[in-house]
RNA sequence: GCGCCCUUAGCUCAACUGGAUAGAGCACCUGCCUUCUAAGCAGGCGGUUGCAGGUUCGAGUCCUGCAGGGCGCGCCA
């Protein structure tokens, strides 16, 4: 099944090509003047430079043979040489039809099925997360959605941060302030047999409720000041995460007590935005794979020793700039950022095998992941181009700069869906909305419109430039926002529950008001913000296509009257009300946004 | 210093292989709730697309230069 204008493309393409002129000319696109067609090709302005012809001449020939073609109402040539097409009722009534019956709402398929992973996220064990990882966590869940729809096989990682340096300063800071932990510490870092499981439940239980997820918020940004400020405080930092590294028993069962509860509280909150992972894979899992991973890029010849440190150059002919090299092993003998990296793709290569990686990740990494990329290719641990970095702009406050709290430090996600939501429980008593709902449905409702506040507010931009978060205007809930999308939703929603009250059915879609043409136009231009948003990785292609429909059905609402209109009448409008009810649905499910069933 | 990105309406952002009159939302102004949810709808106001050149029948889009802003550039992640 395709849309209106992948069929009308195919007919002006064969008109072109009778004509003896290349065939891609025939590309058709929604017409920019809405007031003089529904579609249109330029394809013969482009034709008359190469043939040297009147664009307008070559325009008039494949006019002629597209006059007969049933779909069009009309075909006309207009200005220097465009091509203006019109679709029939007809035509639009039966694209329509076919929409309502696809369980894709007009929607195709990619051709052949990739194995895609997507990296996003990218949480740390203690370090909360901020409105950094917002954005990495929406645009990342999306393009996860949409590259799964489009029937790609999609597995979504979070890269947990859970193996670095911040490990050893929180096991020093942890052990200052608590004797348990530190007795027990030494206790099982003296061990010489291997600690049952029978042990490590019971010191689990007890670091239970010894150490809190807040202890390790509160210790953490203390202790990473401390290390900066104080060498001896920062030297110990060292010593413990390398003792860490060696899998000392203690330090060890700290840590997975220490990752374990970070997860167990960083699911839940990403869930409640709506973003799950398939895989949750740790820093830390890979660790075991760098030494050999050393090894045998030793072997292959690709380390090379500078200045104390085991580095493997990818500079290329014709770079324009000097791209550092990778830093595999620094002069004190320890894997990097980069090393780390590295290892995760091999060991993805091993156990999905993908064809594709996407990372997710802020803009500002580029130049890092173009090294990591190359000495991966290198290696030979993923194919030539199929690792991408897919960068995104920063998040600003209404200053410019990036976003702070109003105290100067850096918000913390929950802090802000928090806030989100105290503004949509205002905003829903202020209009009256939402009234009759127990508290429970309240609350999930507010919940349902913060979260929609926040996502399509990020979503709505093209994820490379840089944005400025206004928390006033994105809950002012009114024009292009996520609440006005759930509230069209609802609307529809409203609608059908009334309609089935009443006993009224749907039936076949015959398009005829202008506001009907308009909506049903927008229907069919659903595969094409798909298309573009798959392609360019780039969700904001499916915001800006489900602001759009939402607009038109609000217009169509208004404009006409549907349980009141007469019953075959009726029968259509609510046929295409639902439709564009589920195609709404699809397409905010795809930005990771849920709309509830009231407001 | 080298490199990458950005500059579009008062504000926040769009603009599909270079195409017609550069579009939305906010703000401001005017209408519309006895009729399916007014977080809505209809209409109005608002532009030398940072500046200067170039290529082209045609440039927000491509090229060059300049100005302003952001970011990155080996032992943090």
């Amino acid at each position: 099944m395709s849309d209106l204008k992948r069929g009308l493309s195919e007919a002006v393409a064969a008109a072109f090509a009778a004509a003896g002129l290349p065939a891609e000319l025939g590309r058709v696109t929604p017409s920019d003047r809405p007031d003089l067609a529904d579609f249109q090709c330029n394809g013969a302005l482009a034709a008359a430079k190469t043939a040297r012809r009147d664009p307008r001449e070559i325009a008039a020939g494949v006019t002629a043979t597209l006059a007969a073609d049933p779909r069009l109402s009309a075909v006309e040539i207009a200005g220097l040489g465009f091509i203006n097409m019109r679709v029939s009722d007809t035509a639009l009534s039966e694209r329509a039809n076919e929409i309502a019956a696809d369980p894709r709402l007009g929607a195709s398929s990619v051709a052949a099925m990739r194995r895609i992973l997507v990296d996003y996220a990218g949480p740390n064990v203690a370090k909360p997360m901020h409105v950094g990882h917002l954005r990495s966590s929406i645009i990342g869940e999306a393009i996860k959605r949409i590259y799964r729809f489009r029937g790609d096989m999609v597995v979504g990682d979070a890269h947990f941060g859970d193996w670095g340096y911040q490990m050893g300063l929180l096991i020093g800071a942890v052990m200052d302030e608590n004797p348990f932990v530190k007795a027990l510490m030494e206790q099982l870092n003296g061990r010489t047999t291997p600690i049952t499981s029978e042990e490590e439940k019971t010191a689990f239980a007890a670091l239970e409720s010894r150490v809190s997820l807040d202890d390790l918020d509160r210790l953490y940004p203390e202790a990473a000041a401390k290390g900066k400020a104080e060498i001896e405080y920062r030297e110990r930092a060292r010593k413990l995460t390398a003792e860490l590294q060696s899998k000392m028993p203690g330090y060890h069962l700290l840590w997975r007590h220490f990752a374990r509860v970070t997860k167990v509280a960083l699911e839940r909150d990403f869930h409640a935005l709506g973003v799950d992972f398939d895989l949750w894979k740790g820093e830390s899992d890979v660790d075991d794979l760098i030494a050999p991973m050393v090894k045998e890029l030793d072997d292959k010849g690709l380390l090379v020793d500078d200045q104390g440190a085991r580095i493997i150059r990818v500079a290329r002919q014709g770079d324009k700039r000097d791209l550092p090299p990778l830093l595999v092993v620094s002069s004190e003998g320890s894997a990097m950022y980069g090393t780390t990296d590295l290892a995760t793709v091999l060991d993805r290569k091993t156990s999905f095998d993908p064809d594709h990686v996407l990372y997710v990740v802020d803009q500002r990494q580029a130049d890092h992941f173009e090294v990591v990329f190359r000495a991966a290719y290198l290696a030979g641990y993923a194919a030539e181009g199929s690792l991408e970095h897919i960068g995104f702009g920063t998040m600003n406050g209404i200053d410019g700069k990036p976003f702070k709290t109003r105290e100067g430090g850096v918000l913390k996600l929950n802090d802000m869906i928090e806030m989100t939501r105290t503004k949509a429980r205002e905003r829903l008593r202020e209009a009256d909305l939402g009234a009759e709902l127990d508290p429970d449905t309240f609350d999930d409702t507010a919940h349902k419109v913060a979260v929609a506040a926040l996502k399509f507010a990020d979503l709505q931009n093209f994820r490379g430039t840089s944005y400025v978060f206004d928390l006033d205007r994105f809950s002012s809930f009114e024009g292009k926002t996520g609440p006005y999308l759930l509230y069209q939703a609802v609307r529809v929603k409203s609608l059908l529950r009334k309609a089935q009250g009443e006993g009224v059915k749907t039936g076949p879609i015959t398009v005829a008001d202008p506001a009907e043409r308009d909506l049903v136009l927008l229907l069919d231009a659903f595969d094409q913000a798909l298309t573009d948003a798959y392609e360019k990785r780039a969700p904001h292609f499916v915001a800006e296509h489900a602001f759009k429909l939402a607009q038109a059905f609000s217009r169509f609402y208004a404009a006409c009257p549907i349980l009141s209109a007469e019953p075959v009448l009726r029968a259509s409008r609510l046929a295409l009300a639902d439709t564009t009810l589920r195609q709404l649905e699809q397409a905010l499910d795809l930005l990771g946004i849920a709309a509830p069933e009231r407001m």
